[in-house]
Formats: C-alpha cells, sequence, structure tokens
DNA sequence: ATTCTGACAGCAA
DNA sequence: TTTGCTGCCAGAA
C-alpha cells in the first residue's frame, strides 16, 4: 500500500466523532462539511456511515445536529424512534417542519468557520 | 471475488 | 424546479 493510500479510516471515523462533538449547543452542520472539512468533501456518505456505527465510540455523539445538506433529518430513523432526532433538536431550539429545520441556515454552524 | 446498499452531494436533463 | 444518475468509501450478503 502506498503511503498516501494508507488507510485513513480509523482516523477518519475518530476525526468524524470528534468533529461533531465540537458542534455547539443548538447548532447544526452537514455530512457534507463535516466531510469537507476532514479533507474528503466527496465522501460525506462516510459521514454518515461514521455516525451510524457511533455506537463503537464510548463517548457522547451529538449525531443529531449532523443532517443533509437540504437541512433535513435523513438519519432520524437511526435514533430508534422516528420522532427523537426531531426532539433532540427541538430541545436545542431548533424548528423542524415536516423533518426539515425551517430555521437551517441561521443554526448552521460549518467546522471549518466555526473552529477559526 | 463480485454486487448491492447507504444518516450525502453535485450536476445534467 | 424536480428527477435521476454518478462519485465517493465501507461493509454486508
Amino acid at each position: 500500500m502506498t503511503p498516501g493510500n494508507q488507510k485513513v479510516n480509523n482516523d477518519f471515523f475518530s476525526r468524524v466523532y470528534e468533529v461533531t462533538k465540537l458542534i455547539p449547543y443548538g447548532r447544526i452542520t452537514s455530512y457534507g462539511a463535516i466531510a469537507r472539512f476532514l479533507g474528503s468533501g466527496k465522501s460525506a456518505r462516510m459521514v454518515g456511515w461514521a455516525l451510524n456505527v457511533c455506537h463503537s465510540n464510548p463517548d457522547f455523539i451529538p449525531a443529531h445536529r449532523v443532517v443533509n445538506r437540504n437541512g433535513v433529518l435523513t438519519g432520524k430513523h437511526h435514533f430508534g424512534n422516528s420522532s427523537t432526532m426531531q426532539q433532540l433538536l427541538f430541545n436545542e431550539g431548533i424548528i423542524i417542519e415536516d423533518d426539515t429545520i425551517i430555521n437551517f441556515k441561521e443554526k448552521f454552524w460549518d467546522p471549518a468557520t466555526g473552529l477559526q
């Protein structure tokens, strides 16, 4: 395996968790934003996959603060109950209507600009 | 080993 | 504007 082709999977997953944990309370971001922040802008699906297996991480991962670029709660079904994700977000001041975050643009937090 | 699918995103029609 | 296909990387069958 070439140096530049080394597996970053482990690292990638961990980074996804770290970034996700950095999302401020009441704020949200998108899979693509995280992927892009990690350097793999086109690997947004991997971010979702990482969050899908985030239970392997001992720390609490606020995965409910991560939605797709449209602000749609595409992963709500992975929170046990379909309404759990929406409920969690609602508790943080995120207004959701029809599985879509109304004030998405307003509450959006980009790790790239949010951490600088 | 091959094929399909997935918590996405970008672009073409 | 909406719909559909493609790229992305990993895992499951």
